[in-house]
DNA sequence: ATTTCTTACTTGCATTTTGCAAGTTAAAAA
DNA sequence: TTTTTAACTTGCAAAATGCAAGTAAGAAAT
């Protein structure tokens, strides 16, 4: 149970998610990333046990969902749910702000700025069949 | 200088801000503090050595000056710079994200809503005469 | 049935960051 | 001259980060 700083939305959003990997994972899931070696393979080139914490995290704060079990070789996936995808907006905001203001940084994938939280329909509560 | 983890905007958004302070001090001097001590009175609760680390960091990183050095015991002032004032549309969505998804969060200031990246004029390369 | 491979981690440890509490500095105010 | 104020710095303990190596479980291959 994440412990509030203040009763700021700011302040508390940032007892979440402030860190550098959070919403990098996020962004990674916005683009089609699913499973934990997809996540593993974005070009940040991210530790297997802070990947492994932060997803505990995101999912302990009802960010992100295990979608699909790992079974043996048969790799497990992750949703974002709709409390998740509803950082969709503060991602893009923020992909606008460092492509502006930060020299020679590349431009997201159109999929990446057209994506609404409203694509990642809430399955919250029940695993996919598929 | 700081070293970036890709050339992703995210990620490099996240390697200058990314932590549970940088974002809580914009947001306080979008609502109108501007000396170390005003950000120092702030909900939170932040530590003596974490703020000065902090407005150490977001100076480095140009997005903030000191508008005003302390004298003696006349306050000193910093400001939001053009690039700084250019992270209000990400803090504001944070704080819609905060108090839609987060029980209990109180709501900001409607000039916190109000506030717009050019309210902040720049004034990036001169001391402010006021 | 056994062995190999894949996927998702866990572990140990060194380094870095965070944060508490106390202390310092410089200049204005008394 | 002394006191107060504002903005820090310092020392240290605890927590977090991240590297590299290792482990577990089940599918795939033999």
């Amino acid at each position: 149970m994440t412990q509030f700083r203040s009763g700021c939305p700011i302040a508390s959003a940032l007892d979440i998610i402030g860190d550098k990997w959070s919403l990098v994972i996020i962004r990674s899931m916005v683009v089609g990333a699913t499973s934990y070696s997809d996540l593993l393979s974005t070009p940040e080139k991210i530790s297997t046990n802070i990947l492994a914490e932060r997803l505990r995290r995101l999912e302990d704060a009802g960010l992100i969902r295990q979608s699909q079990p790992r079974q043996g070789s048969i790799r497990g996936a992750y949703a974002l749910t709709t409390k998740g995808a509803a950082l969709i907006p503060v991602v893009q905001e923020l992909a606008r702000w460092g492509e502006t203001q930060i020299p020679d940084r590349w431009t997201p994938p159109e999929r990446f700025y057209a994506a609404r939280p409203s694509d990642f329909a809430a399955r919250d509560s029940y695993p996919a069949a598929d």
